[in-house]
RNA sequence: GGGAUCGUAGCUCAACUGGAUAGAGCAACUGCCUUCUAAGCAGUAGGUCGGGCGUUCGAGCCGCCCCGGUCCCA
């Protein structure tokens, strides 16, 4: 069905094309998508406000007259002979109101009312055609395997799984693929490291989780750099021996892998994220050559003076850029050509998303122009969603300083914090399994806030406010929804009235009821929004609206127990659409629904 | 030097992409647990939207020039 906004819109734009003929205004004509609308501030005046100021000047009238003579019109009976109701289909049926030079649109509520409670308990509620027929592929993560992930990773994550939750939502067909980095210069020196402490120890002879283990090799080649002045050069020799296919070195690079890859997967799984797709930079990374090669001999790059093969983007502002060095070997950029046409060779997508970091932004504006030059269409529909940095307080993330916070042991704090709360408040009983309720408080209360800031800012990183679950974060939002789920457990029990009556839109119009039932209409359009927006924080702002506005609504409106037994069955009906729509907004942003917490 | 990006309440962030009185949460203060979970609710206080000029019916949002933070490129 027709979001009620465009359906007004289209009301409001032939009321102005017939306003204009009126006139004598005959060239004059109204698009739908001329139209400007927004939601009034407050409820009184209405569900959807038109500002009429923009059409001031074309019909020489003041906004206010504007807005008198449209409403006019919507209260006659035709023009032209035509019914004006029949102009516009009206699947939204409401009152135009002329308020100052504001055009306010009034909705019958008990329609509204009425859709809400049918089409919120529908498994597809929230989900909207927008992108239907789309194919997206969606690249995140993308972690080393010589360290185990830290916060900065928790944010890419998040990001990329709940924005790939979102466009399916909004219709999409999404592929979530991870290219592990899993060769290069830091690689051999956690080999290294690893070859002179290690004496073939396994994580699990020293009970670390196995990218913590090989984390702990990386960092000590910093003292073996002490020890051996050569050790660079070793790492050096390491790295062309595995290029070289050496089978030892192959062998425990591989060892070294799969210890680095099961312990970041562990965490993927702990986190709530999933790939449909991993790749492997020792698999792609001689991709690219034979494209840059072509270019060269189609004359879109050119050999330098010094042997490489460049790129001039001087025109674009982006300066000149290497794209292949002198003796033939690939470069990220080279790599990042032959995987992105590799990839839309096996998945023809409609559009490619690159979740990395805000500071690879030259980076991909090279590598999109190069596509483009190299003549694929489908480079337009490449997008580097670059989100910023996340910082501590005391200043940048540094490996040498020690200032990592790592994702593992930053959720290990979090599920503490979380079960020692449960404990406080005496709601070990209740929610049974204190663990698991705990796991998931701290997942909604890390996703909550790392989704709550757009994407693209920078954000500074509160330990303890993320510690902290009061106030505008996920576990409210879970709470929420456990209360929520709470009512209704208990109207399942027997408790109160409400099964002696019948829910009835009628009961849910008043202004008391009203407000909540708009902003639970709302999801839809907000999760397009977000979808188009490439931003959950969109959604993320919804969700925290929707439990404060609930929290408020049940307060004063008691649900199971009413004079009127079709009172109580009504706002049960309300509580219902309350809970499908947290638990689908929180499913979206990777923040776990709870029953009871 | 060139480019990108950000600057909103003491702090962390919003503002439906140019519209009605710039909003939340922390922190502070005042109330509310014998009634569906107080991880809550209601209220008070807190603003020169970094500064200036311009564009127009209207600017936190657009343009230009400064100031400051961060990042990228040789």
């Amino acid at each position: 069905m027709e979001h009620y906004v465009d359906q007004w819109k289209s009301v409001v734009a032939a009321h102005l094309t017939a306003l204009a003929k009126e006139k004598g205004l005959d060239s004059l004509r109204f698009s739908p998508d001329d139209i400007i609308a927004e939601t009034p501030p407050k409820p009184e005046l209405g569900d959807i406000g038109f500002p009429m100021f923009p059409y001031a000047k074309a019909f020489h009238m003041a906004p206010a007259h504007i807005a008198l003579a449209v409403a006019n019109l919507e209260r006659g009976t035709s023009y032209e002979g035509r019914d004006v109701q029949d102009a516009v289909a009206r699947d939204w049926p409401g009152n135009i109101k002329a308020v100052g030079p504001y055009l306010n649109v009034y909705f019958d509520r008990a329609h509204v009312v009425e859709y809400l409670l049918a089409h919120s308990q529908e498994t597809s509620w929230g989900s909207i055609p927008a992108f239907k027929g789309r194919k997206v592929m969606v690249e995140f993560s993308c972690p080393n395997t010589n360290k185990p992930l830290h916060l900065g990773h928790l944010r890419n994550n998040v990001l990329g799984e709940s924005l790939s939750r979102i466009i399916a939502a909004a219709g999409a067909e999404v592929k979530k693929v991870n290219l592990i980095n899993d060769r290069g210069i830091h690689i051999c020196k956690s080999m290294l490291a690893y070859l002179a402490y290690g004496e073939h120890r396994s994580p699990e002879d020293e009970g670390l989780k196995s990218d913590h283990f090989v984390g702990k090799y990386y960092v000590l080649f910093n003292t073996l750099k002490q020890e051996d002045p050569e050790a660079e050069q070793k790492a050096q020799e390491l790295l062309q021996k595995w290029e070289a296919g050496d089978p030892e070195v192959i062998a425990l690079w591989g060892k070294m892998n799969d210890w680095a890859i099961s312990g970041i997967t562990a965490t993927y799984r702990r986190q709530q994220v999933g790939f449909d797709e991993f790749q492997f930079e020792h698999d792609t990374y001689k991709l690219g050559k034979e494209e840059v090669l072509d270019g060269l001999a189609r004359g879109i790059f050119y050999r330098g003076e010094d042997g490489a093969i460049w790129i001039d983007l001087e025109d674009l502002g982006l300066g000149k850029k290497v794209l292949l060095r002198k003796d033939g070997t690939s470069i990220y950029i080279t790599q990042d050509i032959g995987t992105a046409i590799m990839r839309h060779k096996t998945w023809p997508f409609d559009e490619l998303i690159y979740v990395v970091a805000s500071e690879q932004q030259y980076h991909f504006k090279v590598l999109f122009e190069v596509l483009r030059r190299l003549g694929y269409a489908w480079a337009s529909n490449l997008y580097h969603l670059s989100y910023g940095l996340v910082n501590l307080p005391s200043g940048r993330m540094k490996t040498r300083e020690g200032t990592v916070v790592d994702a593992d042991d930053l959720i290990d704090e979090l599920v503490e914090l979380a079960a020692q709360e449960i404990i406080e408040k005496g709601r070990a009983e209740a929610v049974s399994d204190v663990r698991s309720v705990a796991e998931k408080i701290a997942l909604g209360a890390l996703h909550y806030y790392l989704l709550q800031i757009s994407p693209t800012k920078d954000m500074l990183y509160m330990p303890e406010q993320s510690l902290s679950f009061t106030g505008d974060t996920g576990p409210y939002i879970q709470y929420m929804g456990a209360r929520a789920s709470s009512i209704l457990r208990k109207y399942e029990q027997g408790e109160g009235n409400a099964d002696q009556g019948e829910a009835n839109p009628g009961l849910l119009v008043s202004d008391a009821d009203w407000p909540l039932v708009r902003l639970l209409m709302e999801l839809p359009s907000t999760v397009e929004q977000s979808a188009r927006h490439k931003d959950p924080s969109i959604l993320a702002g919804y969700a925290h609206r929707v439990a404060s506005e609930f929290s408020a609504w049940y307060r004063d409106n008691p649900v199971l127990n009413n004079e009127d037994p079709n009172v109580s069955a009504s706002r049960v009906a309300l509580v219902r659409a309350v809970q499908s729509t947290l638990r689908r907004a929180s499913e979206l942003l990777c923040v776990p629904f709870l029953e009871a917490m």
